[in-house]
DNA sequence: AACACCGTCAACCGCGAGCCA
DNA sequence: CTGGCTCGCGGTTGACGGTGT
């Protein structure tokens, strides 16, 4: 495919495209010695090439767990679900799909999902249904595969929850004078505390201030919580219904009777407890990613997750079965649960 | 056959964040 | 606190192959 060709720059390193000799001397010089400073890479390696060209073309071409070739529909799916999440961040979208590097994943949006929803009449950018066609097709002089017209509404959806979720945030965050992010773990214990202040923990939930937050507690459950009850041999009580996904606004209904922390204290409002918009995201979030079981103040068993706000006289959330008495059903809790985090590739 | 245009994607550029002296 | 250095990220470029005229 297209290369640059070579030149020297005005300092004698070489740029354009690799040699295969280039290649071979720095991919064994990275897997002897691993790279190191990259800027002292090039001369220890023999290279005549800048540290940031060799670390490009490792990062992108010679690391060994690189997969190449074509995307498969599930990829494809993934990512257009993603960036109609989290938008440009494709290193983001990359590290949910293994073995696909950040660049790869921007050249394919570019060159081809862009394209493709710009012709099924979805706007590339903001994930939504382009205006002229739904109105066209409303009025009938236009007509969509109904298929696509699911797809794409489902798309639009995760968006207007991730710009919902987006405005909120900066509002919250003039509001409230700046606070860091990490606020909203301020009520677990200590050794949570110490969990948090990894770097994974600080990649994960502290640098991307425009993630939903909603998110952010999901993962907070899966990172914090639940390792907490497998460590005091709790595991028994993990039951998102009553503990590990209550959003708990106060009332009677709590997740207090189970001695384990709660996501309720995990929020990052001031006091203990989530406020409306805060649960509506995260229900706005997981209804809208295809599963069918929420709706909101029903207590019939028809689905996943359902809002039990009406029969506790509170806002929380739980999954079928889990709030009315068969909360022991754990296996099933635990069931629903995993298949959440797993769509949400956790 | 010759030329123009288009699509693809490796490679580059510039910026910003983190780290450290 | 500051400034220099390094690294990672997202945007952009441009060579090359394919296709159309």
């Amino acid at each position: 495919m297209g290369r640059k060709s070579p030149n020297w720059d005005s300092t004698g390193l070489k740029r354009g495209p690799w040699t295969p000799e280039e290649d071979q001397k720095l991919l064994a010089y990275v897997q002897h010695h691993g790279h190191g400073s990259w800027r002292s890479l090039p001369q220890k390696a023999g290279l005549q090439r800048c540290g940031k060209s060799c670390r490009l073309r490792w990062t992108n071409y010679l690391r060994p767990d690189i997969k190449r070739g074509k995307f498969t529909l599930q990829e494809d799916q993934t990512i257009i679900q993603l960036h109609a999440l989290l938008g440009n961040r494709w290193s983001s979208i990359a590290a949910h799909l293994p073995k696909r590097t950040d660049n790869e994943i921007k050249n394919y949006w570019n060159t081809h999902l862009k394209k493709r929803l710009a012709k099924m009449g979805v706007d590339p950018v903001t994930h939504k249904l382009q205006k002229a066609i739904l109105g066209s097709a409303i009025a009938g002089t236009t007509t969509i595969d109904p298929k696509n017209l699911s797809n794409l509404s489902h798309v639009a959806q995760w968006e207007t929850a991730r710009l919902q979720a987006e405005a909120r945030l900066v509002r919250e965050s003039k509001s409230r004078g700046g606070h860091h992010q990490n606020d909203h773990i301020h009520q677990l214990d200590n050794s949570d505390h110490q969990l948090l202040h990894t770097d994974q923990f600080d990649t994960k939930f502290s640098r991307t201030a425009s993630r939903p937050r909603c998110l952010d507690i999901l993962r907070a459950c899966q990172t914090l919580v639940l390792p907490n009850l497998i460590k005091n041999g709790d595991e028994n009580e993990y039951d998102p219904g009553y503990g590990l996904l209550s959003f708990d606004n106060g009332g009677s209904y709590s997740s207090k009777n189970i001695n384990t922390p709660t996501v309720s204290t995990t929020m990052g409002f001031e006091g203990q407890y989530c406020d409306d918009h805060e649960q509506s995201d995260l229900f706005e979030v997981l209804n809208n990613q295809g599963t069918t079981g929420y709706e909101a103040g029903d207590n019939n068993n028809n689905g996943w997750i359902r809002e039990v706000s009406n029969s506790y006289g509170n806002n929380a959330i739980g999954f079928c079965g889990s709030d009315r008495g068969d909360h022991d059903d754990h296996e099933v809790n635990k069931k629903y649960w995993d298949e959440v985090l797993k769509f949400l590739s956790f």
